[in-house]
DNA sequence: GAGCCTATTGTTAGTGT
DNA sequence: CACACTAACAATAGGCT
């Protein structure tokens, strides 16, 4: 027969008081007390399981997390930031051939090569001038998404994107209680897009290397391990 | 004394026929072959504990993961560019105490009123221009969102709309598949901005997430699975 | 990759401090 | 109220088919 657990060297002498872990759905939680607890055993179980993939599949990893105090918790290998420049620029890390895609390369290059510039712009302060510099860029040299996009009506783009804008700041927490699942997709080009807007503001990454986290320390806070940090705004 | 698991229910009758998942130490895999399945396996279990905390705790998250080959997996809630966007602003989310601001649920509850008016519509196949007409009631009522949005640079919006709409030509055949999992119904208002975007792209939507992936599906793979998607470039 | 069989790990529910 | 520790399971992931 199979006998289990250690829990037999307390068996008979204490009495089973719990009800252990028990099954609970994917729903958001109500609670506010649970709720904090199990964002932060949860955070810490999923930063453990990304830092876990980056070292066995000696891969790439950045995460990103706003607890529910809108505390930011950031990880990655080697560090976020470059990965990010990496999704931005929809480049891979070492070793790796791009896109076969003439086209693309081609874009791409040049786009890196503004943003690259823009980049050291901004260090210097000339975050707006330049960034608006770019998406004239953009702009005059075609992008390829271009030709889809003349179908729609302006208009129409707008209310799209206000609403979708809105909703996502508004509402965000009433949203995932149904989400589950499922998704949407966005490509390289889109990520430009929004690399460039993001470039716009004005925050640089700093890098280190091996499993990073950014931040910094500034804050108040309780769940900081190792190999994370939350920074705040 | 104390016997426990439901292993029991088959010990006796049913042979031990595997050794069962065995401890590993957490450094590199060398065997290519395992390295591969392993990564495919705990990139598929760290996505999921990710859309299980953005939807538990109601928080944004945002990963990426480059895999062995260089693909690049991207997950998001409620996509990973939006967060990005925080990220490099170092800003929070949502200032979550817009929930219980009067207006925002009068809002809400307006939006999702309208969305539930569209769903339903939807199913008898008026999509489209039902779509439409919640768009520009939502233009007419003035959503409370258009202050916010009145700040924004139209260039961002452009550029940000070019995304998105890039994005649904390259993927709309592919909204459909999504759409399985918890096949579900209403939508909560994010949602509904989501879906009146597939129904644009007159694919019925029903979906139910808030977990994004991001990608394009011109890519070969092998590991997608029903919310991720890797994009190359 | 999919799926089975399990051992290992994650995490919930409770307690204590 | 935040943590630390524990029991009791739920869920993940290793080795194979």
């Amino acid at each position: 027969m199979v006998v289990i657990n250690n829990i037999n060297k307390n068996v008979g002498y204490k009495k089973k008081t719990t009800k252990g872990r028990q099954k609970i759905e994917i729903k958001k939680l109500e609670d506010k007390n649970s709720l904090q607890v199990t964002f932060s055993k949860r955070r810490s179980g999923l930063f453990n399981k990304a830092m876990e993939l980056s070292v066995l599949c000696g891969v790439e990893v950045g995460i990103i997390v706003f607890s529910p105090n809108g505390k930011m918790f950031v990880i990655g290998h080697p560090d976020f930031d470059t990965i990010l420049n990496w999704y931005l620029n929809g480049e891979s890390p070492p070793p790796e051939v791009s896109a076969s895609n003439p086209c693309v390369q081609e874009h791409n290059k040049h786009y890196e090569k503004a943003v690259g510039e823009l980049e050291k712009e901004k260090r210097k302060g000339k975050a707006i001038e330049e960034e608006k510099k770019v998406k004239k860029n953009n702009n005059n040299k075609g992008f390829l998404w271009d030709e889809s996009i003349e179908k729609m009506q302006l208009w129409e783009l707008e209310e799209y994107v206000k609403g979708l804008m809105k909703l996502r700041s508004t509402v965000a927490s009433r949203i995932s209680d149904m989400m589950m699942k499922k998704n949407h997709y966005l490509i390289p080009p889109a990520a430009a897009a929004i690399k460039s807007f993001a470039t716009s503001l004005d925050v640089l990454p700093i890098s280190n290397n091996g499993f990073v986290v950014n931040g910094n320390s500034s804050s108040v806070c309780g769940f900081d391990d190792q190999f994370t940090q939350h920074h705040r705004m």
